[in-house]
DNA sequence: TTCAGAGTGGTTTTT
DNA sequence: CCACTCTGAA
């Protein structure tokens, strides 16, 4: 009989192997771009739950983005039978969330906190230096909030700080007070949950104890975009004992502007007594003249953890250049190409144009729109980010927590009910004073100004349908109560859009699926507080308004930045603008190692690219109104000369003879099928997933076995002494 | 209170 | 160039 993590671990190649089946010992793999890095997360969670060696209570595996928390669990679902929304799997945010929902009482936060988003998070700090009375020039709101999320991701609370100069001085102060803000109206930042979940866990010596035993495996995905605080968190939650496997590669290390810190991946490994990282260097994407390049360029970088991607792959084509006289001309080049190529049968949606900025988008975006090619960006504005999304869900987070001023000053004059400036003042000068939230100060002053206390009726009326209704319920008394409906209905012109996104809204709480279902064990106030299904909903839409939902529909080119692109792959790439200045940005020159960041986004860039990959840049460009002229960018002279092919804009014909054939991807795994875990069979004595020990090879895992008679033939991975065949009847192996 | 016109500043982006 | 914020008049 095969045994049955065979079929889970079948066609992997060696290196993918023994990440995957690596004993339960601190790990961290380097997984270059296209070498198979989510397989090997998900594969190893499903051979670890199907060999017995874990359950699901004591996996515990962290992504960045929802979208690849969700690609996991998709994946993990598609491979065993396990109810994995029950799994701490999740972002880093999502889990502190859920971890603060749980304990909210210990972490000194109300029941009912709620989420700030960047947005809203800057309309506090904007409020907050209006009450301190400091001028915009003397603290900008937005540097105010770069240095306060950059403390707290750096695991810094105001009082630990101290002020080189009396700038900083103020910043330091403005800190501590916007902390104290965010306290008294129960809402946190992003970061926030990160550093009071960190904090609880640290304080707190019982839930650090329980959780530090729970947890035996700790995943996570792309690792060298981890902060310090990121960092601090993990390492809290493995203590002594627990086995981190970490997957990342510090070549696509590109967020470094927003805390991200790649040293992260040493200290892993010095704290962690990692000796050697294992590395994942087949690339199963990208024809060999791409991936030439791309090891060229990334090889001009220094402290690199070093790899290399290989390929079985042909060579393929070269890579075209093209430098055209201005921007026009090289947004006419993509609309050519991509034409050209669709008429040769490659498909839209499988074609990428790059850019470093989203600035660079508009003109390809009225080349594209003029030649009638559908094409779609990705990027813009996200669904729960829209104001009139945000003006609904403010009117539900005033219900659930009145103290919320953010949410009170956002709809207390939205849609206009003639309370002005003026009034708002007043209740702000009320509040202050009294030392109480604007709700109270509105409630209270509410007899002598009617359209005051007409506000305040509506809202309570809201909060009393949360106690009757449903939460789809509440949402459409919410969108019509409040008049949002009805104001966007009445004006004329563009809002047809806007109603339509009313409608979504109040769709979306009908399908909503409660987070029940995300716990194991339910916060104490899910059962008892009716407006926990408000709570569940407000705080899914904070955390997850990233996900730029894949459009079905027609076949259309895709448009990003090079950030955004980051872990997709498409048969074509246009890559944009590559001049001195605008890709490496100017900006990135003036930073320590800010080249090299650069370069990792170029390399990241080349990366996406399965069979043909375009570089583009243009001599003159406008930009901010300007023409700029530009000169080639040095990362075009840090790709071999012999793997490019220099296209002319003058000679006609643009498209290369070589017509490409394989559009149909020969490699790519094929997803082992459901299986359902069997009984742990006896292999003399020994079992698949056993931890053994070995007298030369120290001690390892059991990750395939054959019976032999008597004895058995075991495959054992021993981490750095590699990965054994050993027979019983010869070895000296010892259950640990 | 509201709306329209002047002024300003402008990487990359997830949660 | 364009999108967003602030100021002044109706």
């Amino acid at each position: 009989m095969e045994n049955p993590s065979s079929s889970l671990l079948s066609g992997l190649n060696p290196e993918q192997l023994a990440a995957v089946t690596w004993p339960p010992a601190p790990a961290l793999v380097l997984a270059g771009a296209g070498s198979g890095k989510t397989r090997v997360l998900t594969t190893r969670i499903a051979w670890l739950l199907q060999s017995g060696q874990a359950s699901i209570h004591s996996v515990l595996a962290v992504t960045f983005t929802n979208k690849a928390a969700k690609e996991m669990q998709l994946r993990l679902g598609a491979m065993l039978p396990i109810p994995v929304r029950a799994m701490w799997l999740g972002t880093f945010h999502g889990l502190c969330h859920r971890f603060l929902r749980l304990h909210y009482r210990d972490a000194g936060l109300p029941a009912a906190f709620q989420i700030l988003d960047s947005g809203d998070q800057l309309s506090l700090i904007k409020r907050l230096l209006k009450s301190l009375n400091i001028p915009d020039e003397s603290i900008a709101p937005r540097s105010l909030q770069g240095f306060i999320n950059a403390q707290k991701e750096a695991g810094l609370r105001a009082g630990s700080l101290d002020a080189p100069d009396p700038h900083t001085q103020r910043l330091i102060e403005c800190y501590a007070a916007y902390d104290a803000l965010c306290n008294q109206e129960g809402v946190v930042d992003f970061a926030e949950l990160m550093l009071r979940s960190y904090e609880l866990l640290q304080a707190n010596a019982a839930l650090r104890s329980h959780y530090q035993n729970r947890f035996k495996h700790i995943l996570v995905d792309e690792f060298q975009d981890t902060n310090k605080l990121q960092y601090a968190w993990l390492k809290l939650l493995a203590g002594e004992h627990a086995a981190v496997f970490a997957v990342g590669d510090d070549d696509q290390s590109i967020y470094r502007f927003r805390g991200a810190h790649v040293g992260n991946m040493a200290a892993l490994m010095r704290e962690f007594a990692i000796d050697e990282p294992i590395k994942l260097e087949q690339n199963y994407r990208s024809d060999g003249h791409i991936l030439t390049a791309a090891n060229a360029l990334i090889a001009h970088n220094n402290g690199r953890l070093g790899k290399n991607l290989r390929t079985d792959a042909d060579a393929g084509e070269k890579i075209r250049l093209l430098q055209a006289i201005s921007d026009n001309e090289e947004a006419q080049f993509v609309v050519d190409e991509a034409r050209a190529l669709q008429r040769e049968g490659w498909d839209l949606a499988q074609m990428a144009v790059l850019y470093r900025s989203n600035a660079q988008s508009r003109i390809l975006e009225q080349a594209l729109f003029r030649a009638g090619i559908p094409y779609k960006i990705y990027g813009g504005l996200r669904f729960y980010e829209r104001q009139e999304i945000k003006h609904a869900l403010a009117y539900l987070r005033l219900a659930v927590n009145p103290h919320d001023d953010n949410a009170l000053l956002r709809v207390i004059n939205f849609p206009t009910r003639g309370i002005g400036t003026r009034t708002v003042e007043n209740l702000q000068a009320t509040a202050s004073a009294e030392g109480v939230s604007l709700w109270q100060a509105a409630c209270s002053t509410g007899g002598k100004q009617a359209k005051v206390a007409a506000f305040v009726r509506l809202i309570e009326a809201l909060q009393s349908h949360i106690g009757s209704s449903n939460l789809a319920e509440t949402m459409l008394a919410v969108v019509h109560d409040s008049g949002l409906m009805a104001h966007y209905q009445n004006q004329k012109g563009e809002h047809q859009e806007r109603i339509d996104n009313l409608n979504e809204l109040i769709n979306a709480a009908v399908a909503f699926k409660p987070l029940e279902s995300n716990f194991e064990v339910l916060p104490e106030n899910a059962a008892t507080d009716p407006a926990w299904p408000i709570l569940a909903f407000l705080s899914n839409a904070a955390l997850e308004s990233g996900e730029h939902q894949a459009l079905a529909g027609e076949a259309a080119l895709q448009l990003m930045t090079i950030h955004a692109a980051k872990g997709l792959e498409f048969n074509a790439v246009f890559l944009t603008g590559l001049e001195e200045g605008l890709f490496p940005s100017e900006y990135s020159l003036a930073e320590r190692d800010g080249l090299e960041e650069e370069r990792r986004l170029m390399y990241v860039a080349i990366t996406r690219a399965r069979k043909r990959l375009y570089i583009s840049m243009a001599q003159q460009r406008l930009l901010h109104g300007q023409t700029h002229f530009g000169v080639v960018s040095r990362f075009v002279d840090e790709i071999p000369a012999a793997v490019l092919h220099h296209l002319s804009p003058a000679s006609g014909s643009l498209v290369a003879q070589q017509h490409s054939s394989q559009r149909s991807n020969p490699f790519h795994s094929r997803s082992p099928a459901a299986q359902t875990p069997e009984k742990a069979q006896n292999y003399a004595g020994f079992t698949l997933g056993q931890n053994v020990r070995h007298a030369k090879f120290g001690t390892g895992v059991i990750i395939d076995a054959v019976n032999k008679g008597d004895s058995a033939k075991l495959t054992v991975n021993f981490g750095k002494n590699g990965i054994k065949v050993l027979d019983t009847a010869a070895a000296k192996l010892s259950p640990l």
